[in-house]
Formats: structure tokens, C-alpha cells, sequence
DNA sequence: CGTCCTTTTGAACATTGTCAAACACTGTGG
DNA sequence: CCACAGTGTTTGACAATGTTCAAAAGGACG
């Protein structure tokens, strides 16, 4: 299958040391998909049977227990989810499902696993990959265990800010679903919201103003060592 | 130093599969240290300098915002911590205290970014490590974010009773901590104590007994993708 | 124009946190 | 051995935070 794909996937950080003649083995035994929205695409507690790649659209990381359901995270292009279930050989811990139309490459566990034995420069990558997933996790930990609701909204305003390098952005997902993520209800998360109002943030549907980045940072107490991605 | 930790450390996954000579080389550049206890080993933020390997006694991972403190992760003998900010040579992102009066060998850190560079079996022995602490975090955020304080500590404590293998066990930590550990302040957990009473949980102390494990189990709902420990 | 779904709002409720005080345990020094 | 201080734990009253339920309002889409 030449398509185009192999080079956006041959670019990340996880492939882009491999040896090219790995590089296609990996690439030969995979295969693409697309897949429209809401398409569950993993369950928790399956085997993993394929490294998932996250081509275009995006995939929700979620989990159930008892009836309830949380969002964990969100996975954009061009990058990889589950690795540390493929890596390991155990049930994934997540379930992942397509946010909008998406196109999926699926590379077989098994041959990823054997690449690890055997390509060198694979398995240091994925030590970098999952160092920062891990960060990513206890930052998010510490989010959660040292911070209120009113508290993580605020910051995640001002990091979805900074990103945006504007302090007009739209939410890139449902409110339902950030709610969700945040750790709260969307009654409360509205609720929330209308809160921030008195520190300088304007809400309009799912467009974010933020008037008084002073005012909110002050309220914030954003700390590298939680909101910084690339810590 | 030719004692006896190296042989214990050696024995530990991370390092079992490393060439002797490297491992050798690892060990001379490291130091062995007693501390006593409540001291701060690390402290978040700071750059890591050396990997640290908890030979005996206890260490604390937590972390501190806006003058909140919470309890994030035990270190018990023998196993490594702060792995993650070692290999990415990037911030700690939790400081760490001794429990106890600990033994503890400090391993520098440049020492150990460059034998994994070099050293393949160490290099995946990173990665089987990584894998293992972030699914053990992603876990616990499902605790957090899926279940009331009172089910996670019903599920917490099914969880020390299998691992005593006993209806009946001591806790291993001062319950102000596993107050913190659990996300929720020693007055709310003395209080769940209480109300776990009718579940059949007897308290005295820090001695727990089990007596309707049935009873406990039915409202604790155990899940093995977010309580059992190997998965 | 309806229909479906999300979002918002309100009120009641549940859970959790705060503060203050009492209690229990531990180890010290008289 | 006892009194005492220091610390951790428990208890009670109260406040803050977050959830639930019900209903209304707003948007998207056929």
C-alpha cells in the first residue's frame, strides 16, 4: 500500500529513528481505515492486537466503571495511542472512540513487539514516548488531586490559550466531553463558567474570550510542573 | 564499595539483563546513602541528577500547589523512582521524602542516560518499567475520577487484604496519608471508616478486619483494569 | 417546522472540606 | 513512674463544593 501515509507516520518520533528496512516491514503488515464518528474502535480490557495511529480526526480516550464513564484524554494527528498495552502485551486499560471521521493506521502488535526486540533506536523511542505519557498522566494526577473545578477550568483556559497563542479560541471539543475530562459535570461545569465571568472570561457558545489574562492567571496559579506540555 | 546491594539491585528487572561490565561501571559512579526519616530527597522542579533506588525503609512521592500537599505514590525496597524525569532529563515532576529511616543508592543520572544509549537490554528494560508505572497511573486517575472516596477506600482496602492475604491486616501507612493518598482529608476518611462499618469493616487502630469480605466486595465493585496490581 | 441533542438554569440534595475542640497515643524529662 | 508536650485521630457543627433531577432554552439538521 504506497500510499502517502507511511511518510506522515515515518516522521514521528517513534519511527523516525527505525531502520528503514524495519521501517517497511511494519509498514507492509499494517493496514489504514477509516472510520466515521462515534466508532468505538477499542474496549477496555481487550487484547491489544494492533498499534493504533491517529492519521487524521481525532479518537476520545475513556473509561467506565459501574455505570459511570470519564474522558481521559484526546488523541490528535499524527500520533500513537496505546502503546504501553502493546508493549506489555496486556488489556488495554482505555477504550478509544473516533471524535469525527478519522483515518486509522493499525500496525499488528505482535509485529511492533517484534521490532522492539530487534530494532534498537525503536525501543529507545518508545522510552521517550512513554516518558511523556507518563508525565502527561501525573500531571494530570496532580491537576485532579491539588486543584478544584473552578481551578482546572481556569487553567485548562489558559493553556488551550496559549495555544492558541490568542486570548480568543474556540473549544476544540463538546462542553459535555471537557466537562468530563475536567472531572465534573456539564452542570457544573456551566456553572463554572459563569464564575470565571468576574476574572475576565467571556463565553459565547463554545468560543472563549479571555479579556483579563492578568486577572485569571492570578486566579489560576498555572505551575510548570502541571500545565506545561513540554516539561 | 563492594557490599552487598549491588547483588539486590542486580536483581531488580531494570537492571537483570544489563551487561556486567556496564552494570559494574553503573554501580562504581553510584554512592549508597542512609537517610533518616522525613527527609526530602528530591523536591519537584529540580533537575535530576542522580536516579534513586529505595534499598530499604520507604519513600513518599508528592507533590505541593498553592499550599495544598498531596500524596501521589509509596516507593518500597527494592525499586526505583523518578525514572521518567532521569531518562528525559526533564524536571521532577513530584518531590520525594523518606517514610522511614531509609537506604538509599544514588545512581548519576548522566551515568544512566548514557548506558541507555549504549546498553540495549537496559534500554528495554526501561521500557517494561515505564509501561508498568504509567498504566499504574492511569489507573489510579480511573480511581480517581470514576469512583466516591468511599469506594476507593472499600477497594483500597480489598486490595491491602489480597495482598496480606488475610481478612485481617495492619495498614501500612499513617492514615493521614493514606487520607491524602486516597484524595480526600483525614477527617473525611475517618468518617468513611464509619460508614464502611455496616459493610462489615472493623477498625481499631490501624488494624483492619474484613469480616463480610462478600458484603465489602459487593459495594466495593472491584475492577482488575483499575485494582489489580500486575496488570 | 419539528426533532434530537446539548447547554443552561433552578432547586434540592449529597458529598466533601473546614474549623475547633476533644481524645488517644507516643515518647521525653523530671 | 508520672506529668507533659507533641502529634495524629476522631467528633461535631458548619460551609463550600459538587451532583442530581427536572425543565427550559438554544442549536443543528433533516
Amino acid at each position: 500500500m504506497p500510499e502517502s501515509y507511511p511518510n506522515e507516520i515515518r516522521s514521528l518520533a517513534l519511527f523516525a529513528g527505525m531502520e528503514q528496512e524495519n521501517f517497511e516491514a511494519l509498514m507492509r503488515g499494517s493496514y489504514v481505515q477509516n472510520f466515521p464518528p462515534h466508532v468505538e474502535l477499542i474496549t477496555e480490557g481487550d487484547t491489544p492486537d494492533f498499534l493504533h495511529i491517529v492519521v487524521s480526526g481525532s479518537v476520545d480516550l475513556f473509561s467506565k466503571w459501574n455505570g459511570r464513564e470519564t474522558s481521559l484524554a484526546t488523541v490528535h494527528p499524527v500520533s500513537t495511542f496505546i502503546l504501553a498495552a502493546t508493549v506489555k502485551n496486556l488489556p488495554y486499560l482505555m477504550s478509544a472512540r473516533t471524535l469525527e471521521k478519522s483515518r486509522i493506521v493499525l500496525v499488528p502488535s505482535e509485529d511492533a513487539r517484534a521490532l522492539f526486540d530487534v530494532d534498537n533506536a525503536f525501543a529507545r523511542a518508545i522510552v521517550t514516548e512513554l516518558s511523556q505519557c507518563y508525565r502527561a498522566v501525573v500531571k494530570n494526577t496532580k491537576d485532579l488531586k491539588l486543584r478544584t473545578s473552578l481551578e482546572r477550568l481556569a487553567n485548562y483556559l489558559l493553556r488551550q490559550s496559549k495555544r492558541a497563542e490568542s486570548n480568543a479560541f474556540d473549544l476544540t471539543m463538546e462542553k459535555r466531553r471537557l466537562a468530563s475530562f475536567l472531572g465534573m459535570t456539564p452542570e457544573n461545569l456551566s456553572r463554572a463558567f459563569k464564575s470565571l465571568e468576574p476574572y475576565g472570561v467571556r463565553v459565547q457558545g463554545n468560543h472563549i474570550e479571555i479579556t483579563d489574562c492578568e486577572d485569571l492567571t492570578r486566579f489560576a496559579k498555572p505551575s510548570p510542573f502541571i500545565d506545561d506540555n513540554r516539561a
